[in-house]
DNA sequence: TTCAGATAGTTTTGCCGCATAACTATTATG
DNA sequence: CATAATAGTTATGCGGCAAAACTATCTGAA
């Protein structure tokens, strides 16, 4: 067995980063389960549900949006496109910039991968007491505005 | 500007899930900032904060505890045992084993960092009101669990 | 009006976190 | 005692992400 008995992690739990990397990696892990059978990750359905939420978004609003780096987004756009989930028209009023639109079959991916993270989501949420849920989000949003102001 | 008026992420919003990546995502960055003048990151300052809770704990229970491969454990132990912050000594009852021991100059910088960590961490939190803050944790708890029972 | 600076998209490169496979040495077990 | 299991390690590769450098285009101020 161990060295002498059960290992402790008692001081690193103090820590809401702690408890939150955990339970984040915990469920990053099911999600990509769940989202494996329609061949796509976290990011490329969160930037599936972002074109299908709005139409004619571009590139570099949907990096924004998404808090990444406008040059990792263009592999992304790059898979959705090729599978022909979304496109990628030219910009009418900016020649530099591009219009995405998700495509019929895209559309039809995204719902069907939508409900199954829709179930997923619930399925982890379930633990935790009804009237704590709403409470439990409102947290969350506190924390990552926390942190952003953090930064000054 | 943008399209027509303001990007909208509502539907993803609806997700925990979603509202966990950007809080973890914030708050990772920011306590990468925290951790930066110690010379140490995310995985190295949990990895010596256990083994200062856990002295002579091996690198395989470490990397369990950690939810990490052993193989990965290994650089991570080469590193801190380069800087002189643990040592890695032969089990006495195991000749396949080590033991973890965090050595002096270990135990000074982690109480630094550890100081500096917990500020962060306070200041991360601050935003929730005090009573939820043991609900918060409660329910990040809550949902490690659900995603990991998920798998079955 | 023109030209310097900003912006959009892209390519390249590299680090970090993490998984898998394969290997050696040692221990446990049927 | 032979086989299986375990501890540590090395090598390899993928995904997430940042930084730098580039081209094409737009904007704003002298």
């Amino acid at each position: 067995m161990g060295t002498t008995g059960a290992i402790t992690d008692a001081s690193l739990r103090a820590f809401v980063g702690y408890d939150m990397k955990r339970a984040f990696n915990a469920l990053q892990a099911d999600l990509s389960r769940t989202l494996t059978p329609f061949g796509l990750r976290m990011m490329t359905f969160s930037a599936l549900s972002l074109v299908v939420e709005n139409p004619g978004l571009r590139p570099s609003q949907l990096a924004t949006v998404l808090t990444i780096e406008r040059a990792n987004l263009v592999v992304i756009v790059d898979e959705l496109e090729q599978r022909g989930l979304l496109t990628r028209t030219p910009s009418t009023t900016d020649r530099r910039a591009h219009a995405l639109h998700v495509t019929d079959q895209g559309q039809s991916l995204f719902a069907k991968a939508n409900r199954a993270v829709a179930e997923h989501d619930a399925r982890m949420i379930a633990g935790v007491a009804q009237h704590l849920q709403p409470q439990l989000k409102d947290a969350l949003r506190q924390i990552e505005n926390s942190a952003k102001q953090d930064v000054v």
